[in-house]
DNA sequence: CGCGTTCTTGACTGCTTTCAAAGATGGTGG
DNA sequence: CCACCATCTTTGAAAGCAGTCAAGAACGCG
């Protein structure tokens, strides 16, 4: 039986992202209350789209954790990017992608702005950019973060997502996420996920009683991210990609 | 004094692009011609954007490479996104992000879409897109392939894009990264792309001399993607992310 | 021709994976 | 309420891939 959460708890975060990308009327609101009122439930590990049958409209995912990922014919895994209550999934009728509920989750197809010019409108092509801006997040992530730094760095993200919906409370937030499917978003083996979970629990820098993640020195942890330790990785003057001087 | 390109090769790119993803009207092609008449320059190593002053509008890259980077406080740097001639330079006004000339470049601004059905709309809707289909393999490269396979597969990206612009005749095109640079896109060392790209040689996968690179054998570099070798890593029977049964 | 940049190579270190097995947890049915 | 089962977490030992350091060769430009 699937647990369902409140009422009320439904069609807030969405609101909530969308209204704080952009201001949006009354029309608007009473538009995202109504495509809330009729949501899809699609159980945990259940395909939401995938490479075949591309979505036929964009949803917005009020309740629950999904996630894009890609599978390699030898079993390799790679999440893309992890959507949360109050994201859209809008990409792409155009770009094939296979999208699966982490959790039970609750969808609605996502109301048409009305006006272009309305602000859902405009919070929707925010809504994009700010995607965009996490994919950009992602890639440098995995390709320059090592294991603790790249874990690190993801759950302050997630951290900072939750917040902005609602979803986490003071320091501590729900992380309904398997430790493998952990180390399918950040490119390492569940094992190392494992290993550098528990170094920073010993590091005091989090705490996890069951699907529950506290962070006990958030300043701490965000300094890791920008530079790992002063000593092991010294500032390695390497010749700039790019140049200061006066442009052109 | 920087190399000049052929008149004719300038703004042929960005058409055959363009017009690769949509059908353009005769306005939308003399709009883009007209466009890549006057040209900015940007020489090798400046910066077309930075995080501290967006771009004022999209622009189209008529010709030469440019790049994303991210770099972090103690001197790492990830490429997140190569440009070459033809792509379109839109995101975002809104996601600061800073973008480098890793050639001389040829910059024009980009032909706002008459009406919002023209051809030319539809074409960069599709071009964003492409591009953020090419972010995803990017994750998906980063995550997931060793750096074997990950050179292997951005060189066949390369390929691809560039011959879909005319950049790559036959089984060869002009590459001009240096290894570190390559290596900002590959999230490795430029020593160990080095041994990567040696040891595709030796594989008689490939053929370098200058800065044109050719494919000897495409299908099976192809096939090294997909999966690596048979024998190292075997069909690993992982519990899928996902469930086959029935829907809902 | 000389100089700076880029490429190449080897030896060594160390981070991450792999493999294996034991412990914890949660849900189910008796 | 407990026993049981599947799933998830935890731990150790060993192997392997990629990074680091260093130095020499090749290349391109002025």
């Amino acid at each position: 039986m699937i647990s369902l959460v409140d009422k009320e708890d439904v069609g807030r975060a969405h609101v909530a992202r969308l209204a704080s990308l952009s201001p949006l009327t009354h029309a608007d609101l009473a538009a995202l209350d109504d495509a809330a009122l009729n949501f899809t439930v699609v159980g945990a590990r259940r395909e939401i789209t995938n490479e075949d049958e591309p979505a036929s409209c964009p949803r917005l995912l009020l309740h629950g954790w999904a996630a894009h990922v890609r599978e390699f014919k030898d079993g390799r895994r790679q999440i893309l990017h992890v959507f949360i209550a109050g994201d859209l999934i809008d990409y792409w009728s155009l770009v094939p992608a296979k999208i699966v509920a982490l959790t039970d989750v609750y969808l609605a197809a996502c109301p048409v702005a009305g006006a272009s010019q309305s602000g859902l409108g405009r919070a929707y092509a925010l809504s994009a950019a700010v995607t965009q801006s996490y994919l950009f997040r992602q890639i440098a992530r995995l390709g320059r973060l090592d294991a603790f730094e790249r874990t690190a760095d993801f759950l302050l993200e997630l951290e900072e997502r939750l917040r902005a919906v609602g979803r986490a409370g003071g320091d501590s937030f729900e992380l309904p996420l398997t430790q493998e499917t952990l180390a399918d978003c950040l490119g390492l083996t569940n094992v190392h996920v494992n290993r550098m979970l528990q170094q920073m629990r010993r590091e005091g820098l989090i705490e996890i009683s069951g699907s529950r993640i506290r962070f006990l020195d958030a300043e701490r942890l965000r300094s890791i991210v920008q530079v790992r330790s002063p000593k092991v990785r010294r500032e390695t003057r390497k010749k700039p990609l790019s140049i200061v001087g006066a442009t052109d």
